[in-house]
DNA sequence: AAGTTAGTTTTTCTGTTTCAGAACTAAAAA
DNA sequence: TTTTTAGTTCTGAAACAGAAAAACTAACTT
């Protein structure tokens, strides 16, 4: 493993720590990210990231039951061979999409339980959610213009 | 405190969290976002949150020094009395959209790294990374435009 | 001067996360 | 049948986070 890849492992792997996932399971998806070959196994998942069977174990199986990586073998070979599954990177783009409409319902019901009393400001809290929705309606067309002409769907 | 915004305090507190703040600084936030009147003082936050002193002086300190929240006082008055900046649901704003560009840059560095024998799956992530750059782009645009005619700056 | 108010700072406690190490298991190979 | 392989599961241990309690401080009141 080159210099400039376990660089980008560590700092890829604190990015998709802040989305929730844990260290180990950070570092598996970004290692997958840049893998030479296709495909890794268990055993070079282990070395390459230099940590414990019990940890490299619970954080493949925990990326295999959400779907971010898939297994295969090969015949005479009971070794399982782990490969990023692409889709990951679009739900993360959904992902993030999302949070503007989590907030836009927020502010929605923010507005609803707000004294109307507050005028001024409730106004500007009015507009404010009105570009959290833009944002939303924007992107979704946006995604679904590219589903349309793209293959990889999720 | 009704019923409902307790619930929402609860709630909306939950999703801030996930931005990376501390439990009792989402509360703070998502109570100031409902509170009837438009400034709260610290002891109606602390007894509305059922929280110590010491968090809710963390908490609002936290959020006084990042701008989140402003203080202001009144004469003849050594209370100060907290009020939500506005700005912070801009702030909240771009920094989804800043999370884009963070991904597109990771699948950037991604396809610089990887072997250029992976043809297929590199020709998927390129057009992946295309899509983040796409919403990376017109939400920059879409941001600029909104700025343009609303008088709310960050 | 003594007490009260409005917080701040320090210390302690509790719970959680994350990982390593070791024991375990099921299948295949020798 | 015994050994090896390819993991899994089960304790801990270390580190950390969040908050409560309590002691502290600075300004104002009485």
């Amino acid at each position: 493993m080159e210099k400039e890849k376990a660089q980008f492992i560590e700092t890829t792997g604190a990015l998709i720590e802040k989305k929730g996932f844990s260290p180990i399971v950070s570092r598996v998806l970004s290692l997958l990210l840049v893998s030479d070959s296709e495909t890794m196994n268990f055993y070079e998942i282990q070395e390459t990231l230099k940590a414990s069977k019990s940890a490299v174990s619970n954080g493949i199986n925990y990326l295999l039951d959400k779907k971010y990586i898939e297994a295969s073998t090969n015949i005479g070979d009971r070794k399982r061979y782990f490969r990023l599954n692409f889709k990951t990177w679009i739900e993360l783009l959904k992902s993030i999409s999302e949070e503007y409409k989590g907030y836009r319902v927020v502010l929605d019901q923010a507005l609803e339980l707000r004294s109307n009393k507050l005028k001024e400001s409730n106004l500007q809290l009015t507009e404010i959610r009105d570009l959290y929705q833009l944002f939303e309606n924007k992107l979704s067309v946006i995604l679904s213009e590219w589903e349309a002409k793209n293959s990889i769907q999720s």
